[in-house]
DNA sequence: TAGTAAAATGAGAAGCTTTCGCATTTGGAG
DNA sequence: CTCCAAATGCGAAAGCTTCTCATTTTACTA
């Protein structure tokens, strides 16, 4: 029941809307695209429309219910937001996509940032690599 | 005189290439996306295509001289390779675009891609924030 | 509960960046 | 200098994402 986030941000609750934070919660997969997203709801029997897809995960972007990602190679892929930030290693051969967090790295960018001259924003780190199942 | 790197990297020297090759040495800016290069040759009277410009510079990542970055909001920049790795520091406001090398964070993401059985290949790094200039 | 205004949706068109296909030109080995 | 493979330029086409607008849905009010 997330009637309320979607409420608090301002926006009507919708079937669209609904169903498109279920999905985000029930997949499988923590990181779809848009493309994804839309097909696993067209596989349910859901009859959402890709812009729609687009505007609504957008929308939730700017309400901070989901967190979007530019992986290498090229369309943005979305997740809902946990608590805690978190950074992205990646299979570049079968796409495992894995997550940590660490204190160290997050402490030496405030520390650049400010270096800089910089008030920091955000920031995005992604590590490639191949992954343990692929280099076998 | 890079045509031996051109050469060297098992392509034929060509006037594009080498006009290419100069607009990333001269240009004030170190950054720049295929449409800027492209037009910055336009105005300089080249005549080279605009698929040209695309096709030499992914050539030239593969020859390792040049580097593609994908800053946040979509487009590919390039940069001439330097001798050493860096990162960078992006202002959301004006675009300003400041580089660095932080050896701990290197260390760190060496260390996080095997805690987690990656062999890393790759990462990328950007910081987003507002610059001294923009927060005045 | 029914009526209403505003917000949201779906479908397709359109926009942008990047790549492709192919006829023509160019570089460089011989 | 000749000749062929490689490279180029142009326009078309391919992804991904956003926009437009007629129609539907939501949330509020009476
Ligand atoms: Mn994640
Ligand atoms: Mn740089
Ligand atoms: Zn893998
Ligand atoms: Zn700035």
């Amino acid at each position: 029941m997330e009637s309320k986030d979607i409420r608090a941000a301002g926006l009507k609750v919708t079937l669209p809307r609904l169903k498109i934070l279920d999905m985000l919660e029930s997949s499988g997969n923590r990181h779809l695209s848009a493309e994804d997203l839309y097909k696993a709801l067209l596989d349910d029997g859901e009859e959402i429309g890709l812009a729609t897809v687009y505007r609504v995960l957008t929308q939730f972007e700017g309400a901070a219910l989901v967190n979007r990602h530019h992986f290498e190679g090229g369309n943005s892929v979305f997740e809902l937001s946990q608590g805690e930030h978190h950074d992205h290693i990646l299979c570049v051969k079968c796409g495992r996509v894995d997550e940590f967090c660490d204190e160290i790295i997050e402490q030496r960018q405030r520390l650049i940032a400010e270096e800089n001259g910089y008030e920091m924003t955000d920031h995005s780190l992604y590590i490639y690599g191949v992954c343990s199942e692929c280099s076998k």
